[in-house]
DNA sequence: AATCATTTGTTCGATTTCGAACGTACGGAC
DNA sequence: GTCCGTACGTTCGAAATCGAACAAATGATT
């Protein structure tokens, strides 16, 4: 069985990362090793959640879905974070779509072991709740963001924070997509992509998007980027605001 | 003291009503019954949380600031619900500030005795958790809400989720107030507030606002309402969907 | 290599929403 | 009862955003 070869050291999630071994060993040997294919959904909104995913690298998006059937991003997680937050709070059904926007890998692991684990280890329960109120801070922003910003500096909000979860500067984006990340429509994306490429922080062509000025972007981006990031750093630590630079 | 005369028959908030009475006897000796009067900031964005409020009656905002100094409304709380919720995720700062919009009175517990009861009781720490996750759907819905619904529809749902906490058809509400928590301008919710008007749906002269056909309101909102609705009432029970109306 | 189906990015007029200024109504003080 | 300070609700032009149609580019297929 290839859970019973994971080593804590060789993994790159933060939250499994951040454990004492003797809270470790109530996970580890529950874990599998899995594959995030892009655009597969982990969760489906109204469905059954079984396991948690540990993010080890990718980027997955958490979304709404209205009844119009478009669909908004409420929050994402990556690499400092995990999937499945509904076990997390003892419930077992998701109201989001959890879809993935980066592919790559996570490490998985059932309900029943999942709670048994929380239930052992007082420190991994803490941590994952602290886990789920950086999340909560990260969607609260995200509304209030939603309601007041302007969508070029959301735009880059957005493409900082997927960015951090990345790991690489050059990955598959298209205007459409980000148009339904951000709940606006294509055309606005376009203009507001325009603007930041004129300016020469990003390189876009063809659906392949290069962040070219990291510092630029951060100049560019409303403060719920700084927010959020600020955030996950004092609940999970300076690694988890750059979650795939700090996993190499 | 006034707290050892706490009877759980007597109180009106949803999740203390719903406690055992064994895991009630772990919080009933700690709980301090507190005024919330209108406009009161209970706790501070950036600020100490040291205490969790259970609203017995009234309605309280949570709100975040943005940099430019407004405010927008990330979710509400009221008779079904409580104050403080970092506190139950093992924290103890608040990203948002939590305003009371409707006078009220609520049931005060420190952190610490919090904390005891929590660790004492697995039923206690599992119901807190199952609104906390409730309160996640609400903000979640919200920033969807914010990025693709008019005015119109939002501002029919924020009057309804009100109305829902009020236990009154008549109250206080000005439209600077409900433009705030929307995150519009005033004007936009004038505008609404004036279609809502003709169509008989509300009464609004003054700042008084009275809701005159709550059917009607239904109609009028957009799916969020019903969403958020739907998901109290599965995580914590029917009367947490209507908290005013059953607490009485 | 040329064609075609598909996806992508841009342009356009229409609608919504914004921000500031205007006129109006309430409530306390004298 | 009248004055005055304050807060309220409405109106306006300006800007942002929307939804639909258009044009361009890709890559699979023949």
């Amino acid at each position: 069985m290839s859970q019973s070869t994971i080593q804590q050291s060789s993994v790159r999630n933060g939250l499994l990362a951040a454990l004492a071994p003797a809270d470790w060993a109530h996970l580890g040997p529950h874990l599998e090793a899995v594959e995030l294919p892009f655009d597969q959904t982990v969760h489906a909104a109204g469905g059954p959640v079984d396991a948690v995913f540990f993010i080890e690298t990718g980027m997955v998006s958490i979304l709404v879905t209205l009844e119009d059937g478009s669909q908004v991003e409420s929050g994402i997680a990556g690499p400092e974070g995990l999937l499945g937050l509904t076990l997390v709070f003892g419930d077992s059904r998701s109201l989001t779509d959890a879809r993935v926007q980066l592919e790559g890998t996570a490490l998985r692991i059932g309900a029943a072991a999942l709670h048994t684990a929380m239930d052992g280890s007082p420190a991994l329960r803490a941590l994952l709740l602290r886990y789920a109120l950086a999340f909560l801070g990260q969607v609260t922003q995200s509304g209030a963001c939603n309601a007041r910003h302007p969508i070029e500096n959301r735009l880059a909000r957005w493409l900082l924070t997927a960015h951090d979860r990345a790991g690489v500067d050059e990955f598959a984006m298209t205007h459409e997509f980000m148009a339904m990340m951000l709940g606006v429509n294509r055309p606005g994306v376009s203009i507001a992509a325009g603007i930041l490429n004129r300016a020469g922080l990003i390189r876009y062509v063809r659906g392949r998007m290069t962040i070219t000025d990291r510092p630029g972007l951060e100049a560019a981006t409303c403060e719920c980027y700084h927010t959020v990031r600020h955030e996950y750093a004092r609940l999970l630590g300076p690694r988890a605001a750059a979650p795939a630079a700090s996993a190499g």
